[in-house]
DNA sequence: AATGAATGAGCCTTCATTCAT
DNA sequence: AATGAATGAAGGCTCATTCAT
């Protein structure tokens, strides 16, 4: 009777592996040695689970995404007004989890590679159209039909400051990078006087 | 430096090939012999010419900021008023130049090899840097101490659509990218008028 | 020599799934995955039962040969004499059983494997020596010291009907074969009424 | 100026190399790191010169077709009478160059190839019509309609013979294959007590 | 008995780079 | 100046085989 299967367990670290292998390199063009050395096995058996280089590098796409949505829905079930799941959607984006260097470098590396590969520009649509309608969703009952134009402008600001997180050397300064999401977000909502809304 | 037999015209024709096959490509990740094969000449030459892969990319990402440069400076020359300026470079990074589909990915590839490469990140960084300070000088007469972080902001939205452009397939939207960005300004400007939702 | 508890059934699917695979590649190049999926069980119990690869394929060999004995010898017990013998011969190679395309493409893989192998080579040569007994032996009574010679011929017939037979797409034309052979047959038996041109 | 191409003479090295190492090795299964390095060259060279180890392997086969096809129009040539002719070409298939333990290998290998590769087994075939009408066309005149089944047994006995070749380990015995043949032509012809006629 | 896990060895292929001409 | 020739290094992938359970 062969043991229960490990199967789970060494998928999630070689995922982890290659993520931080990406994160390090800050591109996609990691090798498979190198991946699943970091994950103390050999070559042969990253393919054994995953069949290849660019199902793994899927895999490891998707992982991304999953944590960002786990991390969201948990966010958005903590918030009870429209304006602080507004908040919590872009706090999400910029949290220690998200923001950490390996998994930005990772973004960005996924992004390129969505102009070449379909599957990888398919998952990114996922994450795009998500992120779109978790603030629109939001805004809408703040600011009417203008809800969609200003999602929009949302999510361009999060993902410039992460692509812009790469001139970047030292740590993180998340904070003014929230600061200036939430001050545009006052401005369309005609706030006054007050930023703070987490 | 090259030597004085080195034609300035070859090296052109290698820098565009190269910016073609980036372009395409999507990526960095093109050869030697593709970049050689566009501009019709041998491999070897573009050795002989750059010096290696490595030179030939940095002198493509050189070319691009130097074109950006051009048409900014030429842009700005033909503004009178500082609100003009900010508009008009604005208007820089969306124009039909900058914007075409092989320059974009051609700069997203080269954020993500600033990741890696220090030369890279140099330059980059030289780019960023004059972003924020025409911005902010053009800003400085109209938002006063203000004028630093709002140049940011409007960085981070130049960049955020650009990333995203990624994700696209048609034609580019420049229009309601502009349009959301000269918003931003408008708001923070206290312009009446606005798009402010009524 | 396979321990008690190996069942013989085992052994025989997974001679016959290797025999399947080789018949399907039209090659030895075959792997002990394909042979045990096709089985139904593992590759790694392929191995335990056969050792390895080699020995599987060998056994395959063996298989083969004794299928090919096995009906010769039903064929001669139903002859009398031994001009019957020396059709019965040939039209055994030439059978549905053992002119299907997978057995002959086996075959052929065989012959191939056995410049290299040297116990493939040892058992051809059994299977070589076999069919030019039992030819020769069957030829002797009507032709002398002769037999020897004629039993070449024949047994060159045979091998290079099958080897063309790689070349050809459709169904096997044994009818053909045999006519053939039987014709050549006939000749040197100096019997009337051949096929020779009037 | 580059010097004059030497892509011929290291292409036909290459596939001598290749041909070697096939003969040697009695499949098709060589490496192009073997077939590189009997040619002297390092195996990117190989993929250089080729594209791919099936072009080279295809460009082998087809240097055996072509120099198996020059040897029989040079021995057809010479012949002046159909009998003649008819003798020239099964020689042609026996003589030392042809029939050679490498040579016969490597045909051996390629047609259990063929049963595989479609492009091989197009050649393959090439090599068969060929054959067969020349054996056909020197036929007509002695035996008129028969001339296409006596050229089928010709061939099978031609390939008959090829293939057993596998299963010897000495000097090849080129003289009783061809007389065996021979003697069959002489029988089919309705020649009595002579079959020499080289 | 039987299996999934795991690996080492090897192969094909690509590519930046060098060199002789 | 320019090129084809040539290569070393490296990477992805396959597969027979072993092993713990």
């Amino acid at each position: 009777m062969p043991r229960p299967t490990m199967l789970p367990q060494r998928r999630k670290a070689l995922i982890e592996a290659a993520l931080n292998a990406i994160g390090e390199q800050g591109s996609l063009d990691v090798t498979m040695s190198d991946i699943a050395g970091r994950a103390g096995v050999s070559p042969a058996l990253a393919h054994h689970y995953f069949g290849g280089k660019d199902d793994l590098l899927e895999a490891t796409m998707r992982h991304l995404l999953q944590a960002l949505r786990q991390e969201t829905v948990a966010a958005l079930a903590r918030s009870s007004t429209p304006r602080e799941r507004l908040s919590a959607i872009v706090a999400v984006n910029f949290s220690a989890l998200q923001f950490r260097p390996a998994t930005v470098a990772a973004w960005l590396a996924f992004y390129v590679e969505a102009q070449r590969s379909t599957p990888m520009r398919r998952l990114l649509r996922v994450y795009a159209r998500r992120l779109h309608s978790n603030l629109a969703f939001a805004l809408r009952p703040l600011v009417g039909h203008e809800a969609g134009v200003i999602a929009e402008a949302i999510a361009a600001l999060i993902d410039g400051f992460y692509i812009r997180r790469a001139l970047k050397d030292g740590e993180a300064d998340t904070a003014s990078a929230v600061a200036i999401i939430e001050d545009y977000i006052a401005l369309k909502l005609g706030e006054v006087g007050d930023t703070r809304h987490a």
